[in-house]
RNA sequence: CGGGGUGUAGCGCAGCCUGGUAGCGCGCCUGGUUUGGGUCCAGGAUGUCGGAGGUUCGAAUCCUCUCACCCCGACCA
């Protein structure tokens, strides 16, 4: 892509709502624009990597046995009220009527839709377990949006709901949930801890909140310091339940079973939240299987929640410095910027387009900045948007046949033969 | 919803106290200049001063009402 033709519309001065790091590179990059108060469009650079987190996502619970749907973002009140929380969710729902004045929703979350699809169409013990899950907007009339996306009332969820025989069979996919979210988070080089969490107007008993460990982040957790050896690559639900870590909500001092010396705290951004909740929604709703005996038993249900668009604020939180963005390599924009310090410059413009070719054709990402801008802005807006690589093309590369390659995050600078370098991005 | 704050050009701000018909920096347009870390020079365009009402000869400025946004708290991916 070329910088002349695509749109990132960077600003050099942060805008005054901005309080938190992601949220004012977020907008400084041109990532994305204010509609209202917690409603954003995502521009093209944002909405790359929106779709790239997603697709991390998505990928993982594919691995982990889940099946992908798509349900609506308007929903029935109807639904609402047979599981009963059309009066319990409150003013965070928000209603609204079509012409026909028939009571709507736009949907917060959609353990109702999904659970009344399961009814309709399994029946049989023999059909589970199912996992379903969909990636789509969800709105939650929040009291006070802040931080950009980070909490916005309209925001892009992952969830997926699980459907199981038997409380073992839920605990498993549980389980698998705990899996998969250790190893989408990894992928995007966030290291996010489970924590116990109250479970909400979800409902249920089992829970767990992925948390990033940020000063920025919103809730404060208190977990024991055993937990920072916790090896997250090999959890088990039961090696989770006998260690202490447990959200500001739940943590009560004076029954806390970890000595005040192994006590810590931090603060958190929440990315993940796991549930286990059980018949709470397949008995109200009919999802009901024939069992082995011939018997029709309720099925057994837990729900599991990724905050897509927080995550792409939450990785610029842990992945910045003072000059703008480091995008870890799976989630970048684009992997390679390619910059022609002097467009003007015959020599200089032959040798990018002749880079910007071979990357194209060896499929990598590339975004070509071939504007007519003074070197210091090309530099400026290239650390900004925070693509891992930067091969700097100038004047002096024509004579001396050599460029620069940079690495965004370690800052490292090679002058390397232009070979040399694209043999570094492939 | 309670408490605090801000609305003036695309962005960041000054002007408001003490009323006299709107300004600065960046950005944008034109021409030139420069080209390895936001070059420099010259010229130019852009404002219902958030909105409504009021006071006044006269309102960005004073008064009343209203809307939007931001920050602190209770809710949540």
């Amino acid at each position: 892509m070329r910088s002349s033709v695509f749109f990132y519309p960077t600003l050099r001065e942060t805008p005054q709502e901005a309080q938190i790091m992601s949220h004012r590179l977020m907008l400084r990059g041109g990532m994305i624009s204010q509609v209202t108060s917690g409603i954003y469009t995502w521009l093209p650079l944002g909405l790359k990597v929106l779709q790239k987190v997603s697709q991390i996502v998505r990928e993982e619970q594919d691995k982990a046995g889940s099946l992908e749907v798509l349900m609506p973002t308007i929903q029935p009140a109807e639904l609402w009220e047979r599981s009963g929380r059309y009066h319990d969710y409150g003013k965070e729902m928000l209603r609204i009527q079509d012409r026909h004045e028939r009571e709507m929703l736009y949907g917060p979350t959609a353990e109702e839709v999904i659970t009344d699809i399961f009814a309709r169409f399994i029946k049989s013990y023999r059909d589970l377990p199912k996992r379903f899950y969909n990636i789509q907007w969800k709105f939650r009339d929040e009291i006070r949006p802040r931080f950009g996306v980070m909490r916005g009332r309209e925001f892009l969820m992952k969830d997926n709901y699980s459907f199981d025989l038997t409380i073992e069979g839920s605990r498993a996919s549980y389980q698998a949930m705990l899996e998969a979210y250790v190893k989408t988070f990894s992928r995007m080089d966030l290291t996010a801890i489970p924590v116990r969490a109250a479970s909400g107007a979800i409902g249920g008993d089992l829970s767990h909140e992925f948390q990033i460990l940020a000063e920025t982040g919103e809730s404060e957790i208190f977990y024991d310091a055993d937990y920072e050896n916790l090896d997250v690559n090999s959890l088990t639900l039961d090696r989770l339940q006998s260690l202490y870590a447990a959200s500001d909500e739940l943590h009560d001092p004076k029954n806390c079973p970890v000595p005040k010396e192994r006590l810590k705290t931090a603060r958190g951004i929440e990315v993940g939240h796991v549930f286990y909740f059980g018949t709470k929604y397949s008995i109200p709703l009919g999802a009901y299987v024939m069992g082995l005996d011939g018997k029709q038993v309720p099925v057994e249900m837990g729900s599991y929640g990724i905050g897509i668009s927080r995550l792409v604020a939450a990785i610029i939180e842990a992945h910045h410095d003072e000059n703008g963005i480091k995008w870890p390599m799976s989630v970048a924009p684009f992997k390679v910027g390619l910059l022609n310090l002097n467009i003007k410059n015959e020599g200089c413009k032959r040798l990018c387009d002749d880079l910007y070719e071979k990357l194209l054709n060896n499929g990598v990402e590339v975004l070509y900045d071939d504007r007519d801008l003074g070197p210091g802005a090309k530099f400026a807006d290239m650390d900004l948007i925070g693509l891992p690589w930067q091969i700097i093309v100038g004047p002096r590369s024509v004579s001396s046949g050599y460029c620069e390659l940079k690495n965004r995050k370690t800052g490292e600078k090679l002058e390397l033969s232009f070979e040399d370098a694209l043999r570094k991005v492939f």
